[in-house]
DNA sequence: TGGATAGTATTGATTAAGTCAATAATTTAG
DNA sequence: CTAAATTATTGACTTAATCAATACTATCCA
């Protein structure tokens, strides 16, 4: 793969060259070809030269092939239809392709859409393989560094260079046991301060949205609790006069016997989809964007669906 | 493989491509290929709109592969290798190589060399399929028409439009009994023209050469005996008064212990090797060519092996 | 946050390659 | 040996490839 004249091979002049075989003719292969006999003299000359073998010889009317023709049309063909499979738009049916894919998120996401996520794809297309991880404060970076694919998070801010996609809303809510004081009542700032709270603290020092709200700025709160990321288990240990602010659809696939509360002030979110220029033209990808998509529309009907 | 803009695929645009997704930079490729990063960037645009994917997306310092990129690369580096393959001279090596090889030429031939050629190929090129066909008057036209690739014939003249070897000379000798009434003495003109003689007749209407020797112009000789071609059981049947006129290599191959005597005239003749253009450049049969060359050289030194 | 730096993309001029029409040179067929 | 059909050659012309200069874009680092 050195030091050829590798000019002379192209999906064109390899196609010349095959038709010359086939039609056993310059002037017939160059009608074909909507081209000018002496065109396709010229493209042989190429070839000839190229390959240090007359590749055909004048004989009857039209020419024969040579030894060495003959034995290079094979993969002259082969080559030929790699090359038009090259071109061929890609092809995917979900059922039968096999792709790895990186989705970055956190808790959140892989709580609330991972599982029905996985449940579908396994069923429509069981050899995508799936890798997810955290992203912690860089997910935007790790997009951008291609090292993920995907990327599940709230709207912060128009990422330019980003491709992004709303999937849903949420907002935040307060969790706490049916027997807390606050129960019965519609739950005022003053309430929601002094109250005693169990806090979610993340690893990569990521800081709920709810915490940037007006009502909640310069405030400390009174944090009776604090736990490394959201757990089934929440119900269990939390105990009555322990409050939780989480959004609401996180609340409830986990708040089990729990009351869901307003709190008293509005934070409302966007979920969205990031994706890069490096997967936007896959078709696999185009597909599998989509299938999150629809996921995310299932959840609003069908929450309910427990997955492990 | 219809209708495609295929113009942007050839083996160079391919290495480009490669050396992009290798080097992750348009630049680096530019240099590798001892081009300008503008010529680069153009070869790019043109596979991108083929391909219909950006293929690359720039990232950080230089590019990073797209999805599409990714899944296309090993058949890119498929086809190149397929593409330097076939600008690989030829490579012929006689024990593995399979070739199917056409030979004309009539019963002398056949008797002479073919047996020794077809031993020495059997030995050195397991693999080569020879079949033999007979020449009768029109080898040379044959050849031609490519139906056949090689030609075992006596030189008449230089046939333009092919090759030529000679092999070796041989000349007209006349074989009788040891008995025959000419035996003791050497053959004069009359002796020759009066004698009974065993004619060998070919069904293409081939006459062998000696006829046409000047001191047998105008002459009718006395034939006592005409066979359909020369067989090993000559000496069996041929009676004392009779005397056949046949070339030297074949009367020691068939005479057994009949005598070989010098006839009335001089009638050397040589034999030839031709071949087309077809075959002209091909390594396997430039090396097949040479395998009849030498057989028959050995020819001369050892003549006495016998083959069924 | 704002250059400095190291890339890619774009543009216009230049050079090379591909294509065509006309015709010469071959080869077969009658 | 001529007529017909086909490949090879030539020179004009059109298109594509290449280059140098430069605009543009994204990182890196203070």
């Amino acid at each position: 793969m050195e030091n050829f004249d590798y000019s002379a091979l192209s999906f064109k002049s390899l196609k010349t060259l095959k038709l010359i075989y086939e039609l056993g003719s310059l002037t017939a292969a160059a009608i074909e070809l909507r081209q000018n006999q002496p065109t396709v003299s010229y493209t042989l000359d190429q070839m000839r030269e190229a390959l240090h073998d007359p590749l055909f010889v004048r004989s009857g009317r039209g020419v024969a092939p040579t030894s060495r023709c003959h034995q290079i049309m094979p993969q002259v063909e082969s080559l030929l239809r790699g090359m038009s499979e090259l071109l061929q738009p890609e092809d995917f049916e979900p059922a039968n392709a096999a792709l790895d894919v990186t989705l970055s998120c956190n808790q959140y996401e892989l709580q609330v859409i991972v599982p029905h996520l996985v449940h579908r794809l396994s069923r429509l297309a069981p050899n995508i393989r799936m890798t997810f991880i955290q992203s912690n404060l860089s997910g935007h970076q790790q997009l951008q560094r291609g090292q993920c694919d995907l990327l599940l998070s709230p709207v912060v801010h128009d990422y330019e260079a980003l491709y992004q996609r709303v999937l849903f809303e949420d907002r935040y809510v307060c969790l706490m046991a049916a027997e807390h004081p606050l129960a019965r009542k519609q739950i005022g700032r003053e309430d929601y301060i002094q109250a005693r709270h169990l806090e979610i603290y993340y690893e990569g020092g990521w800081k709920p949205l709810y915490l940037s709200t007006p009502e909640l700025q310069g405030v400390n709160l009174n944090v009776g609790l604090r736990l490394p990321g959201v757990t089934g288990f929440i119900p269990t240990i939390a105990s009555t006069d322990l409050i939780m602010t989480l959004p609401e659809r996180l609340a409830r696939l986990i708040g089990g016997p729990m009351l869901i509360k307003d709190p008293p002030f509005i934070s409302r979110f966007q979920l969205c989809l990031y994706w890069n220029k490096m997967t936007h033209h896959s078709k696999a990808h185009q597909w599998l964007r989509e299938q999150i998509i629809e996921t995310c529309n299932g959840l609003n009907s069908a929450e309910q669906t427990d997955f492990g």
